[in-house]
DNA sequence: CCAATTTAATATGTATGCATACTAAATAAC
DNA sequence: GTTATTTAGTATGCATACATATTAAATTGG
């Protein structure tokens, strides 16, 4: 078989972009006095925005599965950035917010992550980055209006 | 601070890129009767196109981290898709092949790896597919001609 | 209103992904 | 040539990531 090659394949370059990323992340974030990954990141300004989420709806907002947000979530609420209310109405369901503290640090922390973004893409000039992002918003289906 | 959006971040998009990616992978094998990873699946074709190598040496080609080679390594042997043997010359390192029925398992796989890779990006035209490519080889500092 | 289904969260198991530390072996430095 | 450093692989621990199963609670159907 003539195959294409690996490193020509969306999924072997995505891969290795996403590991770049994360790992640029964590060394600004670290270099920073931070210790909070980016999936973290995420769940933070997520329930910011909307404070008061369950588990189930706030994984669906930044497409996580409903396993893997239970850790996310133990793991903020054990370096008590986030809040766990019980719900008076839905006794199965949590209420979750931002602690004091996790306001702090995300406000603390929103300049850093955005300034990191275009480091994640330091080998491309300006509008290459907003070529890439337009196509991995339509790669996604992404309303690029919307958010 | 008016926050640049989530949605709009190159970290975030990859992260979801690869979420998408990775998915894409895992359902097309299994639907093809195929149980293997798309990092066993990479692991498995730079062994057959660099027989004998060691460990440390594969991960290094694929970007894998020293640690992690291991696990996808001993796995790769559970399954008899390669074999370990000893480097007389240096008795740290194994020399790693792929026995008969991983030649065979990749012979098998690889049209199925080069047909989903248009899936992982079906809401792009093959002209934006190509860009996206190009855009993340040079985020990646990878020489589009070598490999 | 009671049974069937759905849903929120957890539990379990497997597979990356990476940091750190460790052992054994090879190489470099003197 | 012995010591110091580097290197190959493993071990451990933490953090995603996801499939599957389980429990408890809510909702739906009849």
């Amino acid at each position: 078989m003539p195959h294409p090659i690996l490193c020509k394949m969306p999924g072997h370059l995505i891969r290795r972009l996403h590991q770049h990323s994360t790992a640029v992340f964590q060394q600004r974030l670290k270099a920073e006095g931070h210790d909070i990954t980016s999936v973290q990141f995420s769940a933070l300004t997520k329930l910011a925005e909307n404070p008061g989420l369950d588990q189930a709806t706030l994984a669906a907002l930044i497409e996580y599965d409903r396993a893997t947000i239970g850790g996310v979530v133990k793991r903020l609420a054990q370096k008590g950035l986030i809040r766990r209310d019980p719900n008076t109405t839905d006794r199965r369901a949590f209420q979750l917010f931002l602690t004091p503290a996790g306001q702090t640090l995300l406000a603390q922390i929103w300049p850093i992550v955005a300034s990191l973004q275009d480091d994640i893409l330091s080998h491309l000039s300006a509008s290459d980055r907003a070529a890439l992002v337009t196509l991995m918003q339509k790669a996604l289906q992404l309303d690029s209006a919307a958010n």
